[in-house]
DNA sequence: CGGCATCCGTGACGATACTG
DNA sequence: CAGTATCGTCACGGATGCCG
């Protein structure tokens, strides 16, 4: 728990960077969008963080008002860490960065660790319109609500509830995506995305 | 210069955080947005940061082509610090910060350093529309370039050429719209601003 | 075993002094 | 003016230990 080193400056970008510009707490927060998640779950996805960093971060979080620690009712009752409202409104953020960052992205490395749902943001700012799409990919699954205001923006796993629409998506696709080098339009119908459902939202996609 | 510490994760927000993330990188494209300046002028402009940071991150910066090293033609003969393209890519990025960071701002604390500038990035995402608009608070003077893809964002001092509008806030008002309670049109129609000039634009500006 | 707390080595940071 | 040099401190990353 950090007693909060400021920049004590008198504007509103740097006191954004007071509270969210520690390292990890962003990426804390991509993971978090997803849903409620254990420590254990988050530890294990944001490779490279120490323990006690993460316990750390979860605590300024709280304390800051971006996530509630909740304990989960049994069977399996443990902790769960989630976005308050707060939390998640840092969405946009994460979004520009995103999309500043698929400029410097280029081809995966050797070292580079990868998540399926870390497309998920990419593959969002990509979707118009409210539907809930659950999208494949070789690395796993995961799902989308596009266009909602509250409540996740993703989660793990296939979707909860019947699909508007089915992504499947290999990985040259997803990470072409993923560097801005290739719309998801483009994608569909160059036919390296394949798009399954009735809704009016799939037939939508797939002609785009 | 630091070899790069990287979160090694094939994500782009995680990327983007490989450059941008590290401590007062983002204040500096704050401050770069203003136009070219002297490495003097941006350590008055960032209390707090020491000159060995301050030095390194221009030249990781540099490194990673967000910024590039420029000498002044005689006289004055001094180098000064400007932002590529690249770099000036990230205001989106500082405007969601700081959209977000509004939330956190509340009343000016006593050891809060202030630069007038500091509410170009606020004020701007209340102008709409292509413009040169001049501004004038307690604090100091600035200038915006509303609506505009290249060149620099704003800038110190009066504007260069005639604008074309001049706004004048009392402290109390500006704190108020970079905290996001008062929006500019309410401000101007409360009296709160002062705005004066003949162009379409600040008529527009005084009619909101 | 999940959820941390503790310890330790390294490196980043902040303040000051100093130099071309 | 534009940094570099030095130094103490703290944050970070890795490993290990503890406790329900």
């Amino acid at each position: 728990m950090s007693p909060r080193r400021s920049y004590d400056q008198y504007c509103s970008a740097a006191r954004a960077l007071d509270v969210v510009g520690d390292r990890w707490t962003l990426l804390i927060v991509r993971e978090l969008l997803a849903g409620p998640r254990r420590y254990t779950d988050l530890h294990a996805d944001l490779p490279g963080v120490s323990t006690d960093v993460l316990a750390s971060r979860l605590k300024d979080m709280e304390r800051d008002g971006l996530t509630t620690r909740r304990r989960l009712p049994p069977p399996g009752a443990a902790f769960v860490y989630e976005l308050t409202g707060r939390g998640r409104e840092l969405l946009p953020v994460l979004q520009s960065l995103g999309a500043w960052g698929a400029g410097e992205l280029g081809e995966r490395r050797p070292t580079d660790a990868l998540r399926a749902h870390w497309f998920a943001l990419p593959l969002l700012r990509e979707l118009e319109g409210e539907a809930l799409v659950e999208v494949r990919l070789e690395e796993g699954e995961f799902h989308l609500y596009a266009g909602t205001e509250d409540g996740p923006v993703y989660g793990y796993g296939p979707a909860p509830e019947e699909p508007d629409a089915r992504l499947v998506l290999d990985s040259a696709a997803c990470e072409a995506v993923g560097r801005g080098e290739l719309s998801l339009r483009d994608a569909v119908r160059d036919g390296r995305v394949e798009v399954t459902g009735d809704s009016p939202f799939a037939k939508a996609l797939r002609e785009a």
